[in-house]
DNA sequence: CTGTTAGCGCTTTCAG
DNA sequence: CTGAAAGCGCTAACAG
C-alpha cells in the first residue's frame, strides 16, 4: 500500500523541512543559476524523497500571469469541429506547434456563452473561423490577451488566411464551360439551421466570411464565362457533415432542368454529390460536373478523383500557433493550389 | 476608437472605487444571497460601467482550488484522437456533458512527459484509453484529483468499458466456419511502431488493454469452431488509420493460402480490406468475409455493411464525464451490440 | 446585511 | 549565494 497523500505538500513545508527559505526552494525550480548546483541537487533530492513535484501551477498562475495553456475556439460546438476532417487537421496542427513549445489546448466551443471563464488564465487565443457567439467576438476583441484569427479578420488582430477568393474563383473557372447550368451548395451562408435553397434570405454578416468570399469567387467566374446563377440555384447547408450535404446533393441533383455543374463548398459536400450522382445513375463528368474545396485526403480516395482547391489545414494550424507563440504581429496568408481530378 | 484597458481592474479597485468592501463585490458575484437585491444590481451595474467584467479566474482557481476544467488525457497524440473516428465520437460525447456543466476541457496528450503542467489546476481527470507514456499512469494514479478510466482499469479508479472479449468473441462466432483459414489484423498488440505480422514479440503489457480483451475474444471463437490461428497470421497496425490499414490489408489479401475470414480489430481497418478486396477483385464475402469493430457510421456508407459490433462512443464519452462530474464511485460497463452486414 | 482580515501557494525584488 | 517580506487577486470565516 503505497502511501497516499491526501493534500499536497507545499513550497513552504519543503522549505521548513529543509531549514531553507521558500525563495530557495523555488529558485531551484525555476532559477538555477540563482544557487549553487551542489544546494540544488541537494534540494531536489530532497524533495523527491519528501513527495514534493515542484511548485503549484495555479498559485504559479495567479503569481506569473502564465499559465502555458492556449484556448483554440472554434467557430462552433467542439463536437462538429471533432467530426469536420477540414477543422481536425487545423487542430492538429495546431497541437504539433504547442507541443514543440510546451504549450497546452484548451478547446473552446464558438457557441459558448462567454469567454470569462477562461480569458484570464490562458496565455492567448487562436479562433478558427468567427465564433457562431458573436458576444465572443467582442469579448476576444475587447481584451489583453493575444489573438490570433484564422479564416476571419478581427479588429487589428494578427491572422491567417487564404484568398478564398481566388481559390474558388480559379477552381469555378476550370470547370465552367459556355452553356453550363450552374448550381452552388454552399456551407453556412444563411442564418438557417436546416439545408435549403437561398433566395433572399439575407448572408451571414460576417467580416470577411470564408464561405461568402468563396461565393464570390464563383460568381465571378460564372460572371466571366458569361453565365448566370439562375434564381433558386444557391444552396445552404448549416454544417459541414454528410447528412446535410446529401439532403443538398439530392435536391440539387433531382432538379430540372439538372444543373450540369455543381460548384461544391467542402470536399466533403463533392464527396457526397459524387456518391448520389451514381445512385441515381447519372455520369460525372459527363452529366454532372462537381468541384469542392479543402482537398481532403478522402477527395483522392474516390473515383474520379475530386477537383477541388487543395489547402494545407495543417499548415494553417501551425501557423496559427506560431505566429501567437511569437508574438508575431504579421498577418499570413497561406497558399493553396488547384487540384485538378475526375469530376471536371 | 474604443477604450482599451491595458490591464484589468480588480476587485479592490472596484470596492474602492464604490466605497465598499471587498468581500461585497465578491458576494455580489458570487453569493447572491448574501446581499440585497437592490444593492447587487447597483454593483454590478457599477462594475459593467467601469469594465469590470468579473472576478480574476486564475485568483479564483488558486482561492477555490476549483477551476472547471476537466482534462481527457488521450491514449495518444492530440493528432491521432483528432482523425479517428471513435477517439472523436467519445470526444463528442465528453464536450456534451461538460457543456452542460459549464465545464471545459483540455485535451491532454498521452505521449507528454508528464501530468504535472496541469495537475494542480485541473478539477479532474478522464483518461481515454491507457496512456501510451507509463510515467503518466503512475502519475495519474498517485494524485488525489478524481479519475474518470476509460477502456482500461486503473488501481480503484472508477472506469468505463465494453465488454469487450465478448463482443469480439460474438463478431467472430458469427463470421467463422469450419474449414475456414483465419486472419487477424488487430491494433497495437505489440510496441512496433509499423505495420507487420506477429510471431513472437511480447505483446503491450497494460492491464485488459483492449485489443488484447478483443484478441482473446477472437481465439476463443476460433477455438471453439475448432480451428486454430496459423503463425503469422495475426497482424499488428500501429495506429487506427487508413495508411497502416491498407498496408495490412494488401498484406492479408496477397497471402498465399489467402485466409477467406479476416477478423478486424475496427471498423477502419476493415473498411480499408474491403476497399483492397475490391481493387484485387476478390469477391466478399463470397472468397472473403470481413468483420470490423466499433460500428462507426462509415460501416454503414460502404457496400456491402460491415458486420462488426457497435459500441456507442457518445454513450462512453458522455457516461464517463457524468461519473466524474457526479463523482461517482461506481465502474459501468456500456453494452454493445452485434450488427450484421454483407461482409460474411 | 456589511466589513475586516487571514490566507490559497507561489515568485521576486531587495538587503544582507 | 541566501532569506525576509510583499504581494498576485480573490474568498470565506468571523465579528459587528
Amino acid at each position: 500500500m503505497p502511501t497516499q497523500r491526501r493534500r499536497n505538500l507545499t513550497l513552504k513545508d519543503v522549505a521548513s523541512a529543509l531549514k531553507t527559505s521558500t525563495a530557495t526552494i523555488s529558485n531551484a525550480f525555476n532559477r538555477p543559476d540563482q544557487l549553487s548546483v551542489a544546494k540544488r541537487e541537494k534540494i531536489l533530492l530532497a524533495c523527491k524523497e519528501l513527495g514534493y513535484a515542484g511548485p503549484n501551477k495555479a498559485a504559479q498562475i495567479l503569481r506569473k500571469g502564465k499559465s502555458n495553456i492556449i484556448a483554440v475556439v472554434l467557430a462552433d460546438s467542439i463536437e462538429y469541429m471533432v467530426t469536420d476532417p477540414v477543422a481536425s487537421s487545423f487542430i492538429k496542427g495546431v497541437t504539433q506547434m504547442l507541443k514543440e513549445h510546451q504549450k497546452h489546448l484548451l478547446l473552446y466551443a464558438g457557441d459558448s456563452e462567454s469567454i470569462r471563464d477562461v480569458i484570464d488564465f490562458v496565455d492567448g487565443f487562436i479562433c478558427y473561423g468567427a465564433p457562431r457567439n458573436n458576444k465572443l467576438i467582442e469579448q476576444i476583441n475587447g481584451q489583453y490577451k493575444p489573438v490570433v484569427t484564422v479564416d476571419f479578420n478581427l479588429g487589428s488582430n494578427v491572422s491567417v488566411n487564404i484568398d478564398n477568393d481566388t481559390a474558388s474563383y480559379e477552381v469555378a473557372k476550370l470547370a465552367l464551360k459556355p452553356n453550363d447550368r450552374v448550381a452552388i451548395i454552399g456551407l453556412r451562408l444563411i442564418e438557417a439551421n436546416h439545408t435549403c435553397r437561398i433566395y433572399d434570405a439575407p448572408l451571414i454578416d460576417v467580416e470577411h466570411c470564408v464561405t461568402h468570399r468563396r461565393l464570390e469567387g464563383y460568381l465571378k467566374a460564372v460572371d466571366e464565362v458569361g453565365l448566370v446563377v439562375e434564381t433558386g440555384s444557391i444552396w445552404h447547408t448549416p454544417e459541414n457533415n454528410h447528412k446535410y450535404a446529401r439532403q443538398a446533393a439530392l435536391e440539387v441533383l433531382n432538379s430540372r432542368p439538372r444543373p450540369n455543374v455543381i460548384l461544391c463548398m467542402s470536399d466533403l459536400i463533392a464527396i457526397e454529390v459524387l456518391h448520389c450522382a451514381r445512385e441515381l445513375k447519372i455520369d460525372v463528368p459527363n452529366e454532372v460536373k462537381i468541384t469542392g474545396f479543402d482537398g481532403i485526403s478522402e477527395s483522392t480516395r474516390v473515383q474520379p478523383h475530386i477537383t477541388t482547391v487543395y489547402q494545407s489545414s495543417v499548415e494553417k494550424g501551425r501557423k496559427a500557433a506560431k505566429l501567437l507563440l511569437n508574438g508575431s504581429e504579421e498577418s499570413c496568408m497561406l497558399s493553396h493550389k488547384l487540384q485538378k481530378g475526375g469530376t471536371i
